[in-house]
DNA sequence: GGCACGAATGTAATGGTTTACATTTGCGAG
DNA sequence: CTCGCAAATGTAAACCATTACATTCGTGCC
């Protein structure tokens, strides 16, 4: 059932077939149409292996993300896997578990494949990573590496106006003891996010304490200890920013443990607006950040890269506050203790 | 950068390189070390299209999934992605969103990338895509269809046994008058889940009240629904076991809206055991079904039926409870009006 | 030392498509 | 009706690895 069957049936040449499959160059219509119907009758599918091999094009786009069981991942993937299949593309995923060998493996495996693009949404990206990317000659798009885009492309996030805005929003109902819980600090775009929540601080003109930033993983597991960890403190923040929803929740989830009330004793504010926001309780206040806007930057920012006609830079992408039950104002008593 | 001039620089043919690549074939140690020299000094790495169009094998593994923003479905992805890279396996995922259109059309997509095997883990199968199929002849392995299991391999979940867990553990706690929220009827794997609710209320003598099966779509919405209807209901259930845990949450979100208490005006159960289980609140009672087992049985049927000296039948699953917080004793007194 | 035989290696065909280049076709102008 | 030119189509090489089959090598035995 290969293309010489097709041509056979339609007396035409497979050069003939491949235009027509291809719309290459021009074919009569006449012409096309036979040829169409051969394909038709024959139920025939063109070899993408021996396609790829001898054009160089695979029409596949690769994927990386950290943590697919963040649902922020599998949001983004649903955006870019969508608008993929409508453009005939293909798209093969790797999930690396924030562990940077798996991060190479799935790169290597990629390029083996003869990937026509690639975005990678992982937070940490290593030297030698990026050395391999460069000696290929294929797309890439990052999220939030802004570090690297000299080299290529990145979907930015402008984290520092995000949190401006969080800040404001927790000024407003009194609070001045704000505090942070981060993401790991191995992780670049954790790291951003920090850095970006003390630019918003300071412009904000607040103070921030050293012992109200709190390390966490950007799992359940870093808010549960952080909330451990506020709940036993003597000068505790009144509210707390996190560095991405995940850890807000797992922090939810201690607090309520602990029977600690959120907001009365702290206000909460996540990062991204994962659909677990909403019925978790109290409902998370949280900063939405749109995975189908990055996804579609970051996939129009690979075709661009393919086809120079096309003309598109990944651009910023802005958060916003979604206020919701976990931030109140703040408390005039003393919180009782634990 | 080809096996010819892997080939050159060792001072063998390709034909050895290929053996060396592949350990086909016996090679005498001493010229495989010069081959492997080579191959690392020119950096060299086979092309997976020019392998997979020759010898017909890709390496590649299909998964679709019917809804990957439930998270369920990442977690099965991430442990079948896990497995398969340990095998050398490459993954490409399809979402179909609950569309057969969508999941014939990957399936077509799967199929001209030669793809060595594919799991397919929605619910709704058409008549069509069987047929598609079965005219292809790659290893398939299904999630929850035994009525294909004549042609295809299936993993199969042992819903009754789970419901009889569940219902046992409510009638414990005083409940007779217990509903079911039920998933699309047109998915098959919904209609199991339901079916499998009536044998085991039957099996445990309980009888079920029309009224009392309310019908949902297996997302936040239908528990939502779900909610407004059940507690505007006058001969409510006092007990309600959902097809899944999406709604279950949906419910739970509801109801705190509505200032209903869950469980002292009705006990909720959910199906799957997602992680949000444990941080919604009150925590979901749920019926535990491990995304891991299925994911590795599903990889292991597709492995033994491209080899086979492998002997791999999926099996069956069999859920189990998980008592958590939305459970609780059956309220002696008429509960409050809303 | 020569022979036989199995192991190791080499040669070349093969897989299905794309595409540079060659050829034919169709059509308008003279 | 012929010629010329552009458009349409055809021919065949190329993409890169695998593998059936052919050949050479190395060893043990007489």
């Amino acid at each position: 059932m290969d293309i010489a069957a097709v041509a056979r049936k339609a007396g035409v040449s497979t050069a003939t077939v491949s235009r027509v499959i291809n719309s290459s160059s021009k074919v009569r219509e006449n012409t096309a149409a036979k040829v169409r119907a051969a394909i038709e009758e024959l139920n025939y599918r063109p070899n993408s292996s021996a396609r790829c091999l001898r054009s160089g094009r695979s029409n596949l786009f690769g994927i990386i993300v950290s943590d697919i069981r963040n649902p922020f991942f599998p949001d983004l993937i649903e955006h870019f896997e969508l608008l993929a299949t409508q453009h005939g593309i293909d798209v093969t995923i790797a999930n690396t578990g924030y562990n940077e060998q798996r991060l190479v493996a799935a790169v290597r495996r990629f390029f083996e494949r003869g990937i026509d693009g690639l975005a990678i949404f992982t937070s940490e990206v290593s030297k030698a990573t990026i050395e391999l990317l460069r000696s290929a000659d294929v797309p890439v798009v990052f999220l939030n590496q802004p570090a690297l885009a000299e080299d290529f492309r990145t979907v930015t996030v402008d984290y520092i106006q995000g949190f401006v805005e969080a800040i404001e929003h927790l000024r407003m109902l009194g609070h001045k003891k704000i505090g942070f819980l981060a993401g790991p600090v191995a992780q670049s775009s954790a790291n951003r996010r920090r850095k970006a929540f003390l630019a918003a601080m300071t412009s904000c003109d607040l103070s921030l304490k050293e012992e109200w930033i709190f390390e966490g993983d950007h799992r359940l597991t870093g808010g549960r200890f952080a909330a451990e960890r506020l709940f036993s403190m003597r000068n505790a923040p009144t509210a707390l920013a996190c560095s991405n929803d995940m850890m807000a929740i797992g922090f939810l989830e201690t607090a309520s443990r602990l029977q600690r009330r959120v907001p009365d004793e702290v206000s909460l504010i996540g990062f991204d607006d994962l659909f677990v926001c909403e019925v978790v309780h109290p409902a998370l206040t949280t900063l939405h950040l749109s995975r189908k806007e990055i996804a579609t930057r970051a996939f129009y920012a690979l075709q661009a890269s393919r086809n120079e006609s096309l003309q598109h830079e990944p651009g910023v992408i802005s958060p916003y506050l979604v206020p919701r039950a976990s931030t109140g104002p703040v408390a005039r008593l003393k919180s009782k203790a634990g």
